[in-house]
DNA sequence: AATTGTCAAGAGCAGTGCTCTCGTTTGTTG
DNA sequence: CAACAAACGAGAGCACTGCTCTTGACAATT
């Protein structure tokens, strides 16, 4: 659509200026007081403007939120990307717990964010296509690990053939080489990732757990270690 | 407060009766359109009466989603216990699977109830202290059954020291005889049972798994036997 | 029987998302 | 260069929200 090479007209260089500082005034906005709070009015005070010049950029406030939500899966997704190229190819439990601390670390940074793509979805809206791309980021960073490994030996519970299809088609997509076995394990990580997050994030872990850094570390170290890295 | 043996005064009665039903329609409001969308003022239409009147019985729009958390926390763990007393106490595997069935049951039922207590929170309110006993009564059932299993030998990670303290603390209000190893097992078994649940209900597993209940009981007997059950 | 407390109702305030219309500005095209 | 079309900001307005305050009616207690 809107190549950056090309500085087109100047309206659409001031078009993509307003359209990024909105977002970015929302982000704020978003940071302090959370997504069910956002106000597309309070926005618009804030830059000056009045409330239906708003709806020149964006056609409604679910489509504020979502551009919102690529942005954060994407900002999370490269500081993940980031952390885990660092790392030596070959060590590989670095590389997975590089991943894992840079996802605590950035949610602990953007709660409300990490609340907007990880916590409960919006009633009425569901999310459109656009996310499902930059969604996809950190499992495939996690599977990329899990194929560098390989096939772990390990007597298993016997894999359902309906869960052994849905294995091959992401083993397929993200084309790797690793076993069905070892493909649900990569993707049990990702869910215990995000799930431990989520747990120290929504205070389900509230006075109970008050090293959260340490128990986090050595919880990921067992999953990785589940992963044989 | 209201004890239910004495039906005090006629007026009290029917109290109790309208906050009854006004959680009632508040909570199918919310089954319908989330949380965010639950309007007093539409609770008190249904119930034919003015929305001020909804005020005498809670004294904010927070309260009454709090009175609902509260009852969301209760009613699963009460599927939850009564789901894991049914099995026999030396299958010791089966009160897991059992416990975390309900689990996924009652939130696949009640969707919009799970999202509230495991979801993302509401962005200014906070859980008042009514609501950590009932939230603890999962994860105590989940401790009870590793507390069963006793300590299972496997050379770990080392614990860090202030991981270790607050296991023990866990231990000690859990009345569990089990190792810190072990507790944080169960702790983990429990934040990996919310995050799978989580995982599928908010569409992070959307065109990714397809037989879900499939998927569920292998990733759980996985944990179930991490635990040693 | 009189008083005290509880109740539903209604009006009203400040705020919201969103729509529509109105002149103005900008970019493109004949 | 002039004419047209598209994009734009501003403002008014609609229906809705949570919440507060006052008023009058009813029930429970003294």
């Amino acid at each position: 659509m809107d190549t950056p090479g090309a500085p087109q007209t100047a309206r659409a260089r001031v078009r993509a200026e307003l359209t990024r500082e909105i977002k970015d005034v929302a982000r704020r906005q978003l940071g302090e007081s959370g997504a069910a709070a956002l106000s597309l009015r309070a926005v618009a005070r804030e830059l000056g403007m009045v409330s239906s010049a708003v709806y020149r950029y964006f056609p409604s406030r679910d489509e504020l939120l979502t551009a919102l939500i690529i942005d954060a899966y994407e900002a999370v997704g490269a500081v993940a990307t980031k952390a885990e190229k660092k790392i030596k190819r070959t060590d590989l439990l670095g590389r997975w717990m590089a991943t894992a601390r840079a996802v605590r670390t950035w949610a602990i940074a953007h709660p409300q964010e990490y609340a907007l793509i990880f916590g409960s979805p919006i009633p009425g809206y569901q999310a459109p296509r656009d996310t499902i791309d930059p969604a996809s980021r950190i499992p495939l960073l996690i599977l990329g690990i899990v194929n560098d490994r390989g096939e772990v030996a390990s007597e298993e519970i016997r894999i359902p053939r309906s869960v052994r299809a849905d294995l091959r088609t992401i083993g397929e997509q993200a084309a790797s080489a690793a076993g069905d076995a070892q493909l649900a394990r990569g993707l049990m990580a990702w869910s215990e990732l995000i799930g431990l997050i989520s747990f120290e994030l929504f205070g389900h872990l509230h006075n109970v757990i008050h090293d959260f850094k340490a128990h986090f570390d050595f919880q990921m170290q067992g999953v990785g270690a589940r992963l044989g890295l």
